[in-house]
DNA sequence: CTCTTGACCCGAA
DNA sequence: CTTCGGGCCAAGA
């Protein structure tokens, strides 16, 4: 992937979820400084190493709700991993923003 | 520089 | 509840 400072911006703002939490491609960019690239943190995401350490799987779509890549099973994992830290998901699949939504380092 | 491509978002039917 | 349309931004061809 490439290496610009909007990946690197983006990739610390996603290392800075705390765990058990979750936040929306908005606010991450909004967090990485770049108001309004929530699209392009998804194409960062959707580029990332491994070996990065980035807890990719805690950033969800507006609302909570799970929007990766429909091609794939990456979803399933997401949830998995998801779960695996304490975040619950209602019946319809969709994360309660109220106790699991992480606003930026202040909210 | 222009054009296309998405792990997005929000308001209007 | 779902679908559509327009707007958004960074990256790559």
């Amino acid at each position: 992937m490439s290496d610009t400072q909007f990946s690197r911006r983006v990739r610390k703002a996603v290392r800075s979820i705390p765990e058990g939490r979750v936040a929306s491609y908005g606010i991450v960019a909004d967090v990485a400084g770049h108001p309004g690239a929530a699209r392009a943190v998804g194409a960062v995401l959707s580029a990332l190493d491994p070996d990065q350490g980035v807890p990719w799987w805690r950033v969800v779509g507006s609302g909570g709700r799970i929007t990766t890549s429909r091609l794939r099973h990456t979803a399933q994992v997401q949830r998995s991993l998801l779960e695996d830290e304490g975040v619950e998901f209602d019946r319809d699949g969709r994360i309660p923003w109220r106790r699991f939504g992480w606003e930026g380092p202040d909210g």
